[in-house]
DNA sequence: AGAGGCATTATTATCGATAATTTTATTTTT
DNA sequence: AAAAATAAAATTATCGATAATAATGCCTCT
């Protein structure tokens, strides 16, 4: 009858294999911002002919990583091409969108499996100092309200600009959560239990606005590294290294 | 030196003209939703290789209208893989932004330009009754805010999802213009002085209240649409035609 | 010496063919 | 006859090679 259109179940093809780890190259700082990226490299790279890589390539510069340029191929972007105010700004609108979406999806069933999470969150928030703890159980729950808000799209595009967003993160500072996460953990705590309370009351207007105020939590605090980060890389002035005669 | 990165001024190449042929079609419904597309049909139907129809196809599938499947091909994707509610959050929410960031990034130059065109628009408003130079005059002034915001990732989502829509108004009903588009107009002309007027005194929040109203209105006049649509289609139910039997 | 034109080189875009996979049709078994 | 196994056909994924294009270096001219 009709072809399985559902979900992909089958082993991954190399274009999806190589896009992933180009993901990761680019994330991890790996590859430049700005950096011009040939088809031959990453092939030989791979061990793979081109066709592929070219496919990776449509793939992270749909995410927005990469820029593909007619005849002159794939740059990673630039640090300004996509500033932190519009990430973030559209980071808290689309989580936004997702908990409003949530509201109206979501089953009691679900409402109950969000209340005991966030039972467990505020657990671990009471009872560990533990940053990357804390966000990953902080994440789990975003990231179960954004399923169940039975949003593909919203969910797409959130996925999209969080990993934008951390980007960012890590091209500015590596060290800003540990020495603000604890701080925006405990601030997130209050917000979370806000969030869950209006999404199971399925007040979807309350739920937006205390989304916006979690990623904000975020943005205060990758903003403050981003001080802390240019303060540090003020000095350093006499680099200029690159000669002029050959 | 460094290469060009900039804009992209050179012709396009095939796998691009491709792809907006395509989307025009899907756009249009002339193909519809659900249908699975064949690299060779596309290619006999352009005269070229399967390869530049692969890119197109990946290209569409990022705007959203086309779900590439490994293996399996590419599938136009359905009605209710994008629900309506889930486009028109979106739409709100990326307009929101977009506007919000307006506020921060226009000119005063830009503020006034925003505010000729906003009167431009309340004369076509009192003077003419058609509803599409109703619509081609708004749209030009959300683009022109969209433009304006400084946020080129913002605008790409926005206008995505705006075909989006555009695709779902398309494949239910194409006279709901002619029925409600002049009350619609009417209704939006208030909101837009709003919307203008919050950008130019820099009020983010209001700015983004009254966008997400503007957009609002749009919604409820297609979801009107969509009810007499399926008043209209509810009647024919004997059009099982495909018999068993060779 | 510097600017502009020309050939060279490097890279992407496209093509045609082959390999891998899925779907459909056929056969076999119960 | 129905279900499972198998074979055949259709389709996508990948490859290697060629065409088209842009960047680079060299040369000439002023």
């Amino acid at each position: 009858m009709a072809r399985n259109t559902g979900d992909d179940d089958s082993a991954p093809t190399q274009d999806r294999v190589i896009a992933r780890l180009l993901i990761d190259d680019i994330v991890a700082w790996r590859i430049p911002p700005g950096a011009w990226i040939r088809e031959r490299e990453i092939a030989a790279r791979f061990g793979v002919s081109h066709a592929p890589v070219r496919e990776a390539f449509r793939q992270v510069a749909n995410i927005g990583l990469l820029k593909v340029v007619p005849w002159r191929g794939a740059f990673v972007i630039d640090l300004d091409q996509h500033a932190a105010d519009e990430v973030y700004e559209l980071w808290k609108a689309l989580f936004g969108v997702a908990c409003r979406l949530a509201c109206a999806e979501m089953s009691d069933r679900d409402g109950r499996e969000l209340m005991h999470r966030l039972v467990e969150y505020k657990d671990v928030t009471l009872r560990t100092e533990n940053t990357f703890e804390h966000l990953n159980v902080s994440n789990r729950i975003g990231r179960f309200i954004a399923k169940r808000s039975n949003a593909p799209l919203a969910l797409e595009l959130l996925d999209r600009v969080a990993l934008l967003a951390r980007w960012q993160h890590n091209v500015y500072t590596n060290s800003y959560i540990e020495t603000h996460g604890n701080e925006a953990a405990r601030r997130s705590a209050a917000l979370y239990e806000t969030l869950c309370r209006h999404i199971v009351a399925r007040d979807g207007d309350a739920a937006d606005a205390a989304a916006r105020a979690l990623i904000g939590v975020t943005q205060e605090s990758f903003e403050q590294a981003l001080e802390e980060y240019k303060a540090r890389h003020a000095k350093p002035r006499a680099s200029r290294r690159r000669a002029k005669s050959a």
